[in-house]
DNA sequence: CAAAACATTTTACAAATGATAAATAATCAT
DNA sequence: ATGATTATTTATCATTTGTAAAATGTTTTG
């Protein structure tokens, strides 16, 4: 499977690693708009992006929000629910058709006993994650919405593919500002 | 070492490796005031809280802006220097009197290979605070300074002995904003 | 293709927050 | 204690962003 290339680049596995991880991870595609994991779920699933790009919402005040994007060879998990056990208000969805990869947690985490190098990889993955999170803090902490806008449009050309009103909630701020923000550019 | 018992809560360490990390720890007492990292350094230090309270505080424009708080028996890291070996924008202050715990990065990464235990514990610690960035970013994202505000004055009593121009610019507003809105909700 | 559904922009006005400056209040150092 | 320094509040005005509604543009589907 292919998603081992992208796992060795990061950390290297054995061979028996490599094949007990092969056993628990599955490949599928969504169609575009499809719910990848409903809000409400506990997270028990760690997901990452083979091809397309997916997001992280939930609803506050009856708005959609989204709270993450994920493109290639990109982790998506929730992390509140996958490292506590708690229920999410969070849910998962394919923005356009993608493929992802699907590795179930319970089972992710047994391995770790067993195979170092396993738990080794996760725990590089998640700090990698971890190390973006605060990055996105910094950013919505101190900069302007135009200011956080300009940073999105650097960091993938498959931007231009996605909603207009999924980055807004993504910066913080309504569609209507968003609009706002992109007249002013011009 | 006290810290041992709040360890050993998390992640029950063997007496070797309880042993290991004895040797790489060190504690110390901070004035008020006193600057634990300088801004610009690459981090190579975990520290722990036993005692008081820090920051990470880092310059915007030439205002200092209070990125993380850290009260009794947590973490602080400059996660983005630590994790990638980059210096750091950032500094680590001591807002009173306090007592921090201080573990050396790389001898501590060092005995991940040698001691299983450690490197889970840590592990462990930092998917704890991955999960706290994640919910900063909720709040951060949509909720008003107003509901930031109520929403920190509920994590801990200690706030109270904090500077609000410390509070202002880790609740994304200015120290002006934040007066007028304590004068609000009185 | 055309109608329907969905997405984006525009407009007008309201609310929140920023910037600056000045007035008080609290704390610190000698 | 007292003068100096630092912290907080208040006031005024400018800017940004929000809300609501309508106009325009784009995509989907029968």
């Amino acid at each position: 499977m292919m998603i081992f290339d992208f796992f060795n680049s990061i950390n290297n596995l054995s061979p028996e690693s490599q094949s007990a991880l092969a056993q628990i991870t599955i490949e599928k595609t969504y169609k575009k708009n499809e719910v990848i994991q409903n809000i409400g779920s506990r997270c028990k699933t760690v997901y990452f992006v083979k091809d397309g790009c997916a997001r992280i919402f939930y609803y506050k005040d009856g708005n959609d929000i989204t709270e993450h994007f994920s493109f290639e060879h990109e982790l998506i998990v929730r992390a509140e629910s996958l490292f506590t056990g708690k229920p999410t208000s969070k849910g998962i969805q394919a923005i356009n058709k993608s493929t992802i990869w699907s590795i179930d947690s319970e089972s992710l985490f047994k391995l770790y006993d067993k195979h170092h190098d396993i738990e080794r990889l996760f725990r590089l993955l998640f700090e990698k994650e971890y190390v973006n999170t605060v990055k996105r803090i910094e950013s919505l902490q101190f900069m302007s919405a135009k200011e956080r806008y300009a940073e999105l449009l650097q960091t993938t050309d498959y931007i231009q593919k996605i909603p207009l009103k999924y980055i807004a909630s993504y910066l913080g701020i309504t569609q209507v500002s968003l609009s706002r923000l992109r007249a002013d550019i011009r």
